[in-house]
RNA sequence: GGCGACGUAGCCAAGUGGUAAGGCGGAGGUCUGCAAAACCUCUAUACGGCGGUUCGAUUCCGCCCGUCGCCUCCA
């Protein structure tokens, strides 16, 4: 299959290098507030990424971190009058509340930067002692013109970087783009100890510390949000490869496109949001998904509630095609052309809106072997499975935390049946009416009523 | 200012050097007591604008307009 590399900004032909493992790194979230669509998003589409590597018959290892201090995290503690690590852990326990009900697979690990402090503490020792980086007044700096081909992946020289000329100067760095590797800490703040003097990591060497703990020098797949291409994959690469000496550290870089709210991004500082919760509360996970994988990944996409709507009711017509019983003696219903068009989209760099087309020819086709009574019991496991592929699960609401209303529906529905027989659609469209009015719908078909949730 | 991305039907969104997947919506039809669902048919003379390359461009190149992102924390 291809995947488009950031780095060389080119569809490239993929395989992990062992040709069995894919060691792929997922960047995470820094838990200090309630995650968005945006990392719904990303998190769904790298699901998607690692099920459809494990349908190719490769076994993944996933690893995402979380960053769990850092400067927000202290600020936002602070004004609560709360524990940083108590925020940190009430926000990761969100997360994965999240993530779950979002049908998102969990990674394989989930290292948090507060438990790697000793391999952190050794790159920043390996990367003094290679002369990469330096201590100054309680902090230490990247040196940043060091590192052959700084800004490669970003695309930017050092020269064009500065001409932003956004940069603060800071009197202790000897370059404006030198990163800080460790923050000596202030009073009050959370602290470590290290040959340097108490203090935190920067915010990009915990990835580097993580992927090489973890995975090792060079990993097949690293991904994130575009928003992280500069500064922090830029400076995780300097950081890696200088440490390791192996290069590449990352051999596939994929950045998934940003989700924009009205014309802007959706920001956690800018307060620019729909959290994942309330999003969770309007839609079903299917239609967020479906959304979601409906546009190709590196594009930008635009939240907005009537295109979730759209992709409730296309979830809908999936589920129903998935569901449907009762299939007949003809011809079976051959799957394999939709099967092959599946695989084909998502060979080439994981085009799940092709992907998600074949999927609804081949729903409209398993409805059309319904009609004419043929078999199409194969066709619509082969519906299931690529579904599942994509993460969706194709399963109906769920009726929540209420007792099980099944028998009592059935019961009604099939008293209505009777009365449909005795022609009193009077008293048969008023029960429908008001089942429907309780979130139950009803519709009749040759074999009787059935009904649904929604 | 620098770097990058994008601009396709009412809306969302794929894609290709030789006249445009899919979804939602809409129109008509089949079925149905009605409805719903499902299925069938239709719904972009053409892909921001202007040039260029080409036998031929929406697809390649240049310029312009518009939108967005990154350059500072961010999936």
């Amino acid at each position: 299959m291809k995947i488009y590399n950031t780095l060389s900004g080119r569809k490239e032909e993929f395989a992990p290098a062992d040709g069995k493992t894919v060691k792929m790194y997922v960047c995470g979230v820094t838990p200090y507030a309630p995650a968005h669509v945006g990392h719904a998003m990303s998190y769904t589409f790298f699901d998607a990424v690692r099920r459809y590597l494990e349908f190719l018959g490769y076994s993944v290892v996933h690893v995402q971190n979380f960053t769990d201090i850092d400067d927000k995290i202290i600020e936002r503690a602070a004004r609560a009058e709360v524990d940083p690590a108590k925020l940190a852990e009430r926000y990761i326990a969100e997360f994965y509340d999240e993530m779950d009900s979002l049908n998102i697979r969990r990674a394989s690990l989930y290292p948090r930067a507060t438990e790697e402090l000793p391999t952190i503490v050794d790159m920043i020792q390996g990367l003094i002692d290679k002369g990469y980086a330096y201590p100054a007044n309680g902090d230490v700096y990247f040196r940043v013109r060091k590192k052959d081909g700084y800004g490669s992946l970003a695309r930017r020289t050092l020269e064009g970087m500065l001409a932003g000329a956004r940069i603060e100067p800071s009197s202790h760095k000897e370059h404006p783009m030198d990163f800080a590797l460790w923050k000596g800490a202030k009073k009050g703040e959370p602290e470590w100890p290290s040959p340097w003097g108490p203090g935190r990591p920067g915010w990009h060497i915990e990835c580097s510390a993580m992927c090489h703990h973890h995975l090792g020098e060079t990993i097949d797949i690293h991904g994130g949000g575009q928003d992280l291409i500069f500064p922090h994959h830029e400076n995780e690469i300097a950081q890696s490869e200088s440490y390791t000496g192996a290069k590449p550290f990352v051999r596939f870089w994929m950045h998934n496109g940003l989700v924009q709210l009205g014309e802007e991004k959706m920001s956690k500082s800018l307060g620019i949001l729909v959290t994942v919760k309330d999003a969770l509360q309007k839609f079903s996970p299917d239609a967020l998904r479906l959304f979601f994988l409906s546009s190709y990944y590196r594009s930008p996409l635009k939240f907005s509630e009537e295109s979730v709507e759209a992709a409730e009711r296309g979830a809908q017509r999936l589920r129903s095609a998935a569901s449907i019983e009762g299939q007949g003696t003809g011809p079976d219903l051959d799957s394999d052309p939709y099967r092959r068009r599946f695989v084909e989209a998502m060979d080439d760099d994981f085009n799940t809106p092709q992907a998600i087309a074949a999927l609804f020819d081949l729903a409209r086709q398993v409805n059309r072997a319904f009609d004419e009574g043929r078999r199409f019991d194969e066709a619509q496991s082969t519906l299931r499975e690529l579904a599942e592929v994509l993460g969706l699960t194709l399963r109906g609401l769920e009726s929540g935390t209420q007792a099980d209303i099944a028998p009592f529906v059935d019961l009604l529905v099939e008293m209505r049946g009777e009365l449909r027989k005795a022609k009193q659609f009077e008293l048969a469209d008023s029960i429908r009416a008001r089942l429907q009015a309780l979130g139950v719908t009803v519709e009749d078909t040759a074999q009787g009523g059935r009904w649904r949730k929604g």
